[in-house]
DNA sequence: CGACACAACGCAAACGGTTACGTAATTTTT
DNA sequence: AAAAATTACGTAACCGTTTGCGTTGTGTCG
């Protein structure tokens, strides 16, 4: 029995050369029909797999992608939310042959790791997920050339691909609801200025707020967890004025919110409408369940990915007519930037998904 | 400037031959103390990065692992118990220069690609987690003669490394702990009878409960999520003599169970004791706070990642000594098999958390 | 009918490392 | 002091696939 199929196998069971069956497999011009038919069929019986190494060594693509989350150490449960990202990413992915490599990016020396990772070609992409990621690690990746997508972040000089969700518009949503049905001292709990999602899920909260004329009021956290959520809610509640509603920047932070109104005996939605943002998987099994912004997570990650996709291939193009694939992309040589170059931002829209937190529907089942 | 540095390229710098520069980098016997370091240096001053394909191509490690686990289509709360477990493997395989490539194993079609990536040489062992991937696939897998490493899941009849953990031990600390505050109709509601979990945790409850001498009563969903929870949670507390308590399996059907409670109008604990399983983050975010059994998930990755180190570094060894790596292990030739290549199973301990969905307790115990 | 274009295939050189083997220089042994 | 063993390094083959180029056979055109 042999040990493992090789394309030479096939090559002799054919009386042919391993040229001519490279040729035959991957769909190259140069091999009759008919001799192509066979070569499939034998290869099919020898259950041949190429081997990827040796292929991907040769400059051919390695079918990976790297997907890179910052985990920051908190256990919590803002997780769910890139792991369905994850999910759309994997799958998309998976319809062109391609795997995914994690890359978990912590604090400091394991940053360098990861940078091997690529430099040592495993990938021939990565996808770059959440807001946390450090300006210098996507700097230092987008020196290497190496075709990126950005999820849920975007960084503001520089031109890369990226998609996000509509952030503002969500956040108009669920502010102008709770506006709607008479709450008029909304509040907002929100995270770190330097997210992109808390910026522009604070604006869209204000410009609501600002076309009716009410006072905008908004504490920032370091992170968006439950536990921050707590903290942001007490303080919110601590108010001269005791904001009638909380618009959360995170459904996290807003299961937080919720918790921090029970310590204090008072009582979602009756006392205090709570909405938050993202609906995780969570929102719906909460106690109350939970108003919020739905994102369409998976999509975002299949949009994602299918960029990657494009972008890798035409790098495979231009990189086969052109010199190397290696560092290229500074400021200077944009002039010879294929259009297919440019970088695109995609923005997918946001639905708000009434439940029983805010108050504002029928079905709210609704116990003290 | 250069395209990328190469092995040849620091061995021309020190005037020296490529087969020396390997072998002072990947520190193999035959080089002078001295020269090994001039070489260290020339390397990292050139940022040089091994080329993992050509390394692996020669037949060395690819530096990769696989880790799979199923994806049934649920979008439910189930989720963020796995990825838990991942990051612990996935840091503890980072300590060895290992990556982390996905394979969410779907329905059917999906399966045969992730054999593929195995097949392809990509990784050079697999983690399988979770009780439904289908044994089918792994006695495939196993057929490869690739190192293996099973975490909460276990087949019966094949000797297979494995990480567990002691759900004989957890049910019961958290029967007896019911018992014990004065619970008497406990009931569990319990996923499939194929999965390992449910099976181990349903002898424990049932153990604690005979030795009292009390009866059991226990229902069987086709899943372990909130939903099915819910709907376990009905048909107990249809029963005539209603359960005064209730061990779910799960943490996530044990939600389900309490919402279930409370679409009834009974209260959670006063009404019914809700008790669950895994410690999930939501358990102590949700309302009321869930009592459950916590288990080690971090630390089961990361002994799982560390027997499967062993198992590569094994295979690596004795592979260089005798013929190839290729389809071994079959029962026959158990005869020759080194004595560390013999199947070990890790089960870690648990350990119940006391919060409020039990009524026992003021504020958070721990016992165990 | 001879020159030519083109299709179908083989040959061999890469790709970037690893490693068995050979060889020269040094050390140890008797 | 000569033989044997050891050390330190170079040479070259090899891993499995892709690809530029050369060679052969067939059809087409002037």
């Amino acid at each position: 029995m042999k040990e493992k199929a090789g394309i030479k196998d096939i090559a002799k069971q054919l009386g042919i050369s391993p040229a001519t069956v490279s040729r035959a497999l991957n769909d190259k011009p140069g091999v009759s029909a008919n001799l192509r038919q066979r070569v499939l069929a034998v290869a099919a019986e020898l259950s041949f797999t190429p081997n990827l190494a040796a292929r991907s060594l040769v400059g051919a693509a390695t079918l990976t992608a790297a997907f890179m989350v910052h985990q920051q150490g908190f256990p919590v449960a803002s997780d769910p939310f890139y792991f369905v990202i994850l999910r759309g990413v994997e799958r998309a992915l998976a319809e062109a042959g391609y795997h995914v490599v994690l890359a978990t990016v912590g604090d400091g020396a394991i940053q360098a790791d990861h940078l091997r990772v690529i430099r040592e070609r495993r990938v021939d992409g990565a996808i770059l997920a959440g807001p946390d990621i450090p300006p210098a690690l996507i700097m230092s990746l987008v020196q290497t050339g190496m075709p990126l997508v950005l999820v849920d972040n975007a960084l503001e000089r520089t031109a890369l691909n990226c998609v996000l969700c509509d952030n503002r518009e969500g956040a108009r949503f669920a502010v102008e609801h709770l506006l709607w049905h008479g709450h008029r001292r909304v509040a907002f709990a929100g995270g770190p200025i330097s997210w992109l999602s808390t910026r522009e899920r604070g604006d869209g909260y204000r410009e609501a707020m600002r076309e009716r004329g009410l006072e905008t009021v908004a504490v920032h956290e370091d992170a968006t967890t439950v536990q921050t959520g707590v903290h942001a809610g007490h303080a919110l509640l601590d108010l001269e004025e005791r904001p009638d509603a909380i618009f959360a920047v995170n459904d996290a932070m807003a299961l937080g919110v919720i918790r921090a109104a029970r310590e204090r005996g008072l009582r979602v939605p009756e006392d205090l409408a709570v909405v938050g943002f993202d609906d995780i998987s969570m929102a719906e099994s909460s106690h109350p369940t939970l108003t919020t912004v739905r994102i369409a997570k998976e999509l975002m990650g299949e949009i994602a990915a299918r960029r990657l996709l494009e972008l890798v291939a035409w790098d495979r193009d231009d990189s086969g007519g052109a010199g190397g694939a290696g560092a290229a992309g500074t400021r200077a040589d944009r002039g010879d930037m294929s259009e297919h170059k440019m970088p695109v931002k995609s923005v997918v829209g946001t639905t708000l998904v009434v439940r029983a937190s805010c108050g504002c529907t029928s079905d709210a089942q609704v116990r003290g």
